[in-house]
DNA sequence: CATATACCTGAGAC
DNA sequence: AGTCTCAGGTATA
């Protein structure tokens, strides 16, 4: 039987308590089936599996079928596509500081809801046959907007790592934060302040497992909040600036250099032409865009060639096309779409994916 | 500038 | 079981 699931807002509730005399929140009744609103993007404007669990951000769980929860800033929010409508997405608001029009406007700014990638997608693929078939078949990956210390910390997690570790890092961190409750079993947290962070040691963080990246977290923590007016407002301010200076700027901070500067500034600081070159990108890039520099080694004057030539190939919204292009590219995706031979695409024996980065 | 190497950890592949 | 390799890099020499 087909029921809408249920939640708990207090953390580690028993699975069937007595209900107590005075709830402590009465924000929500308990076991009450969601109420879904519609959200107003159809699903070729927004797909969350190609959105949420695609490495822009490690925070969102899969809470059902096509459905995911995540908190953005103190908003603690599912969304799920509606099985008819033609798979339109619906949100549900667990709780909020605030109203429910304020958690809305919070979630399509996370969104980027002000863009539209129909006319992106139709410019990309007008100037790229390739773009064009891929994104036929994968509709509806988004950029998101996030919050800029909550990516960028994400992101120092991210180096020389598994999406697995990466995530569990995250989780780790996130539970300094206020706690937002629980849904389908997984616990949920404000993404901590700087404030928040600072109070946890390097030394705390390595005996929770972050390796060498103990100390990137704890030196941007304290870089940051040597910053006159604060590091978030630091941060924020960096939106307004264009790509070299916010690339520039990222990279003083400790543990941040080309690539994890690129994600923070197209995942949460506007740069919409901003081109994480990574391993993985490097390979779509020799292999479509610069066939001439197969087999080098990836320099840091390399990366900027790269970038260069997706911003030239895609424009202004460069990222959002390589986005795609990334996506399209894991071996999660690979099955779905018909190879560059026409072939029936089958797991090569050489190059094994150990970490399913997304599954669905 | 380009290249080489260390850096933490833990899950797979031999 | 014990190695080895690799994972969406960065900081140094």
């Amino acid at each position: 039987m087909k029921r809408a699931r249920t939640t708990t807002i207090s953390p580690k509730s028993p699975p069937h308590p007595p209900p107590p005399p005075t709830p402590p929140q009465k924000l929500h009744s308990r076991r009450v089936p969601l109420q879904w609103a519609p959200l107003n993007l159809p699903q070729s404007e927004l797909y969350l599996p190609l959105t949420l669990p695609t490495g822009q951000t490690f925070r969102w769980k899969q809470t059902g079928p096509l459905q995911y929860t995540g908190a953005v800033g103190p908003h603690l929010i599912s969304l799920k596509h509606h099985h008819d409508h033609d798979g339109a997405v619906y949100y549900h608001i667990h709780r909020t500081p605030s109203d429910e029009s304020a958690a809305m406007c919070a979630l399509l700014d996370f969104l980027n809801s002000h863009v539209s990638l129909a006319d992106l997608w139709s410019d990309f693929s007008a100037s790229d046959p390739r773009f064009a078939e891929v994104a036929r078949h994968l509709t509806g990956a988004r950029v998101l907007r996030q919050h800029p210390l909550e990516c960028l910390v994400q992101f120092l997690c991210s180096s020389n790592n598994n999406i697995a570790r990466i995530t569990k890092m995250v989780d780790h961190v996130s539970r300094l934060g206020h706690p937002l409750g629980s849904v389908e079993g997984f616990d949920f947290h404000q993404f901590p302040s700087l404030e928040r962070l600072a109070l946890v040691t390097e030394q705390q963080l390595r005996e929770a497992g972050f390796g060498y990246r103990a100390k990137y977290i704890t030196g941007t923590v304290d870089a940051l909040r040597a910053k006159p007016g604060g590091g978030e407002e630091w941060l924020a301010s960096l939106r307004k600036l264009d790509l070299e200076v916010v690339i520039d700027s990222l990279c003083t901070l400790p543990g941040v250099g080309p690539k994890v500067a690129a994600c923070v500034a197209l995942f949460s600081l506007d740069q919409h032409h901003a081109i994480p070159v990574d391993t993985h990108v490097w390979q779509i890039a020799t292999r479509d865009l610069l066939p001439d520099l197969a087999g080098a080694r990836l320099t840091p004057k390399l990366c900027s060639r790269v970038a260069d030539a997706f911003v030239s190939k895609y424009g202004q919204y460069a990222g959002w096309a390589q986005t795609l292009l990334f996506i399209a590219d894991l071996p999660s995706q690979k099955s779905l779409l018909p190879s560059r031979d026409g072939n029936i695409k089958k797991n090569k024996p050489g190059k094994k994916k150990t970490t399913q980065i997304a599954s669905w």
